[in-house]
DNA sequence: CCAAAAGTGTTCATGGTACACCCATGG
DNA sequence: CCATGGGTGTACCATGAACACTTTTGG
């Protein structure tokens, strides 16, 4: 056995075995504020399949890789096409490929994405075009049985999600430009699922050098509450080595 | 546009297009002491290529992922066929599939892996077989230029590696199964590329839970250290949910 | 004026870092 | 006995958690 030349390039001949269908899936998520309720939550949009496998269970919104589409581009193709979205914040979360996670076998390249709050209603329920059927929103916590193993991708993404808010500012992906610093502590109780001190959150975050005070205030009940935007010279999240392709990646927005 | 059930799942019908060539490779790092250096390097092994795109280059060992078989499965495999080493720690790193880092599209899912000192050895110069042609160590921070993007792949996987080496045991994936505080300590300053404190490294390791003490010392030039044992009841590294999967794949060992 | 959120100050525990110091071995 | 690395003790500093307190608005 010394065919050792069989590497990641493509070598013409070898053909058929090597090729696999391959999908791109999203988890996409966004902050949900219910009145009443003294927490925000994690909303994800799911599309409801109308065919064989799994039909009628809902899934992650995806399609099928076009053979000379970047991988991400096609996240937001298949993401747009599906829910009409287009996320602030893009990233691979990792590629699924057990073999008996379908009836046949398909790899799925999942990626991660957070949308604006003033994103987020835009396209599923646009007032252009008519809320779409078989897509809906659905809370990320309490989620029903869904087609694939697509349950416990976004089990994982959620997980991830958590893991790098810690240490990154990916939480800004789910604010609009301005914010208050009560509506950033909001983002990050979501996600943590936990109270945060107010006094100590205003301090480290305005000690990590991420945020630029304005002139502008949030007034509303009480005492008005500074703007502040996002430093854009720090980056939103630490890719690594990665950060030119994904960011570059990032920059398209509609 | 209507298609909002093209999802992950396998449609039979829709076919060709989603085809995709689907390639397995894996950055597999070791530690090689130089003596007369004050450092430890982390090296890996290379494969040259005998084939049509970047013949003569080397490359990351690899191939193309077959139709019934595991992800993490082929890793383990093309690793075996193309180097003969079967690594003790294994972990999904990245999917790349830019259409451009290959003359036909290729998507590669890529693997990173450690070899224990004591493993290092097999395989690749075995006294049984004789050393393989077209397979050979190289320090990781001085690599030529690698075929398609492997040299981008190289470095995101020691981006990784430096990163979960500070919140995860994986430091041990890289040792026998007995070692002292001065070879783990090793480890990580090889890795970390600087210099750590002996005295504050003990405390903060010992108090990680992580190791369990033995009766055995390392004799050598003075006095003799303990050999410590890694808690196998800690899990090596934090994988979220998906840690079930990967653990049980990681318990087949040659 | 009062409730409630914005924003400030202070204290305490924790964990990392720097470094002085003792211990045990081979040569 | 001495150079060298193994191993212990301790002081210092940064960071985060807890919480008392002041400020500013709407009603």
């Amino acid at each position: 056995m010394t065919q050792t030349t069989l590497s990641p390039g493509s070598s013409p001949g070898i053909a058929v075995d090597a090729l696999t269908r391959v999908a791109v899936s999203t988890v996409i998520f966004t902050l949900r504020r219910h009145r009443g309720a003294d927490r925000a939550t994690l909303a994800l949009p799911l599309v409801r399949r109308t065919r064989d496998p799994h039909e009628g269970l809902w899934a992650l919104p995806g399609g099928w890789l076009d053979d000379a589409e970047e991988m991400d581009a096609a996240a937001s193709r298949t993401l747009a096409e599906t829910t009409g979205l287009a996320p602030s914040y893009l990233e691979q979360l990792y590629a699924f490929g057990a073999v008996d996670r379908s009836p046949t076998r398909v790899v799925s390249i999942v990626y991660w994405a957070l949308l604006r709050a003033d994103e987020a209603s835009t396209g599923l329920a646009s007032p252009i075009e008519e809320p779409r059927e078989n897509v809906a929103w659905f809370d990320a916590a309490t989620l029903p049985r869904l087609a694939f193993d697509h349950n416990d991708i976004v089990e994982y993404a959620l997980w991830r999600l958590r893991n790098k808010v810690g240490y990154s500012r990916i939480a800004h992906g789910l604010l609009a430009d301005e914010f208050t610093l009560a509506e950033l502590r909001e983002v990050y109780e979501s996600i943590l699922d936990r109270r945060l001190d107010p006094a100590n959150f205003r301090r480290q975050v305005e000690n990590s050098g991420t945020l630029i005070p304005t002139d502008g205030f949030r007034t509303g009940n009480h005492r008005p509450a500074r703007l502040y935007r996002y430093n854009r010279e720090v980056e939103l999240a630490d890719l690594g080595p990665l950060a030119d392709r994904a960011s570059s990646s990032r920059k398209r927005r509609p």
